[in-house]
DNA sequence: CTACGATGGAACACAACCGTTCCGTCTCAA
DNA sequence: TTGAGACGGAACGGTTGTGTTCCATCGTAG
């Protein structure tokens, strides 16, 4: 079948591509179908269903429901981190920290985060693609901000920076890791916590 | 069929019971199932083959998976927390870390905890079990350690103890939480670890 | 204009799982 | 000794999912 048009002169042939708009409805129907009913659960057949389109259109495109996920999680990585760079590393802090209690408001993404990190633990290529697309970034983001302090002088030039974006990564995303129960507005105790990770990044010390 | 034997002198019955060997049989493959399989995919057939029973055995003692599952939870968190006191805060943070650091060695552990997290984000009812029975004790815990160390004036005493068991947990538990890859000997990195702990919390105050 | 090929829709065969129901057997409380 | 009832095992009907195949239709590159 691969070369059923070929010959003497090859004709390649006329129109119908795959169109981009039913890709893309696609794309977002498995998105929502992740968010509702998490990795394990989502089918193909709701997939088409939500996207308006039959099944053969998705397996045109994708070989089945894992490479599916894995394009969604790359493009959605793509949409950049904010990074903060106010100047001072205590606002920068700030900036990050409400970056991550935003994050914790969305039930969207608690869903999609806590459940591709379960997957993660069984399927290989998802772990690999959740470290590249979701904590890399934050890491390198994090990283900057502390560089940037170091060199301003507002943290000591000895500081150990693989610890330091531990605690930062850490202590900012703790309760988005953590999907038991409301949001409260944590503007309220965002300053304290933007204090002891302050005191807590000028104790991470090389040796 | 529920007062067929009832009448005047009701006989409350012969024998015939509830095998514990069985009913612990059970549990046991549930666990083993959820681990290898996770909540969403483990199924009642899997774990009636697991354990050499029939699927009757199983529906006699729980309705469906989920109340199984809940069972299965309450009883692991039964199983204490081993609660540092050493007299000194540092040492006491310490046994904390490396508490932690071993549920994060244990992928067994590290599968049923990410698992029933993502599971939590669309079940209100394992929510509910899960901080009762995850949270909730280890929370205690460190807060039973803080209180000591302020009561030993190794902590100020206006300590904001919600704040500084977040910290504190969050700290310790941070990369438990992440399970991308090699439990890296955290021996090594524990005493820094610790120090920035110690750091944090001092600096737990109110207002 | 033409014909290539993607399209939505439907149906396919196959597998897995659920929760129930039926067996004939065996255990144990009364 | 008796019989209520739990036991393993098997099969049930129904549902849901997978990945494939067929169709008549329609858009489009050549």
């Amino acid at each position: 079948m691969s070369d059923a048009t070929s010959g003497p002169d090859r004709r390649p042939a006329g129109a119908a591509v795959l169109r981009a708009d039913l890709t893309d409805a696609i794309r977002q129907a498995a998105l929502a179908e992740l968010i509702d009913s998490g990795y394990a659960r989502m089918s193909m057949d709701a997939i088409a269903r939500r996207a308006g389109v039959g099944k053969a259109a998705i397996y045109r495109r994708w070989a089945s429901k894992e490479p599916l996920v894995l394009e969604i999680l790359t493009r959605l990585a793509d949409e950049a981190v904010p990074l903060p760079d106010t100047g001072t590393l205590r606002e920068d802090v700030e900036g990050f920290v409400r970056h991550a209690s935003a994050l914790r408001a969305d039930p969207r993404t608690m869903r999609v985060l806590t459940d591709l990190t379960a997957e993660a633990t069984r399927n290989p290529r998802l772990a690999a693609a959740m470290q590249t697309s979701a904590e890399q970034p934050r890491r390198a983001a994090g990283a900057r901000l502390l560089h940037r302090a170091v060199d301003r002088g507002e943290l000591p030039a000895d500081l150990d920076t693989e610890l330091a974006v531990d605690c930062l990564v850490g202590l900012a995303y703790l309760r988005p890791r953590t999907p038991w129960q409301p949001a409260e507005s944590l503007d309220d105790g965002i300053t304290p916590l933007v204090e002891v990770i302050l005191a807590a990044l000028a104790a991470c010390r090389r040796r």
